[in-house]
DNA sequence: ACCTGAACACCGTTCAAGT
DNA sequence: ACCTGAACACCGTTCAAGT
């Protein structure tokens, strides 16, 4: 009896795809990309490396399932009850979050072939872009820019994300837009001289929204395309 | 007098980081971002792995010296002689262009900090913004928007050239696209209503004109901003 | 000042052997 | 069917020793 109900102890729950991606986005969260490792992965799951090959092919398939899961999580579960606008904003935004939250996805992202995660961004972008009464042949060119625009970004935050964590730690945000700041008006006055002239926007932007402000400039050139 | 004139031979220039940087360009090229090594780079300059740190810091640093060398090469000299409009095109198809001749520029340009390669294009995408007559608190944001929209693009069509290499390396570029859209019409139709809807778009799809579409997007919202 | 190349401390991945 | 863990074939990077 005792021995039929018993829980068994979740060292030893048995081994599965989901707990293996789910640790892997733990070690992603926690100790970065370059921590996330075969040998790490396998102590955290108390097994060997080989036992991970068992469940997954290799290496880039865990970081493709990885980003998909937490990309997944991110997206709309039902239509959306705004504007096509509107709904497109929360979209980015949510992809946006994201990757603060996990930065390594924003390289992931961009890496990824056309396959699931993307894929999942491309179809819900491409809904509201429909809902917009964009005509069809349009759809796919207003979709992808969208889609570009958000992944750049993402790539471009990560690779910020990176380098702050790598260059100045233990110095806060907007010490490390101070520094970025003075770095660009430092620099070639006749080399660089549009660059230097924004530098003081740089210290005083926000991420969040710069970025939206880059999709409203495509839902502007979106609305007002030139028929051709 | 022979021994004065005659030419050192090429296999024994001195070491240089310039040699060292072509040399990866050279290897980057030919056998791809896993074929750049400190052993295939040195036996390549006929030197010791070691020889090369004397020059570089490390492997990041001779990356984001390699991606720079390139994208350096692809910026307008002087001021352009044409529309703003058309000076961004160019621009952007410029680096377009160099990333299908060097597909790991994609995604090294996403993950180079705000540093050099992306400031240059940055620079050069400011000026011709500023050129447009935009007010002075936009020109960040539409210069941001332009950059990160190439950015990604570029990252993704790295990703597809690894993909396309590494699953169907013998298989012609329109063969390509017809799998890709084979497969988007294959997806689920309730979940991928929309993205299967266009897949017969994505054969017919031209890689630089949609990129070019996506460009005059952004422009055209730059045009049509509403005043804020 | 610059180069050499062995050595260190890792990797991802495989695979015989176990259960 | 699934797990184990030693072993293979690599990496980037360092560093004493040379010139």
């Amino acid at each position: 009896m005792a021995t039929r109900t018993r829980r068994t102890e979740r060292r030893e729950e048995p081994l599965s795809r989901e707990r293996i991606v789910e640790a892997a986005i733990e070690l992603l969260d926690t100790v970065g990309e370059r921590g996330l490792t075969f040998r790490a992965l396998a102590e955290r799951l108390t097994t060997g490396p080989g036992a991970i090959y068992w469940h997954v092919t290799g290496k880039d398939e865990l970081l493709g399932a990885a980003t998909d899961a937490v990309v997944a999580g991110t997206m709309p579960a039902g239509p959306a009850d705004t504007t096509p606008q509107e709904a497109i904003r929360v979209l980015a935004l949510g992809v946006f979050d994201a990757i603060e939250t996990h930065p390594w996805i924003g390289n992931q992202l961009a890496r990824s072939p056309g396959k699931s995660p993307m894929l999942r961004v491309f179809e819900h972008l491409g809904r509201q872009v429909q809902a917009l009464g964009a005509p069809p042949a349009f759809q796919f060119t207003a979709a992808s820019a969208l889609l570009n625009y958000i992944v750049g970004v993402g790539g471009q935050n990560a690779a910020d994300a990176r380098a702050h964590q790598a260059r100045t730690p233990d110095t806060g945000r907007t010490e490390f837009l101070d520094n970025a700041a003075a770095a660009w008006a430092d620099l070639d006055p006749v080399e660089y001289a549009f660059t230097r002239g924004v530098a003081g926007q740089l210290r005083e932007h926000d991420d969040r929204t710069e970025f939206l402000a880059g999709i409203d400039l495509i839902l502007t050139g979106i609305a007002h395309r030139q028929p051709g």
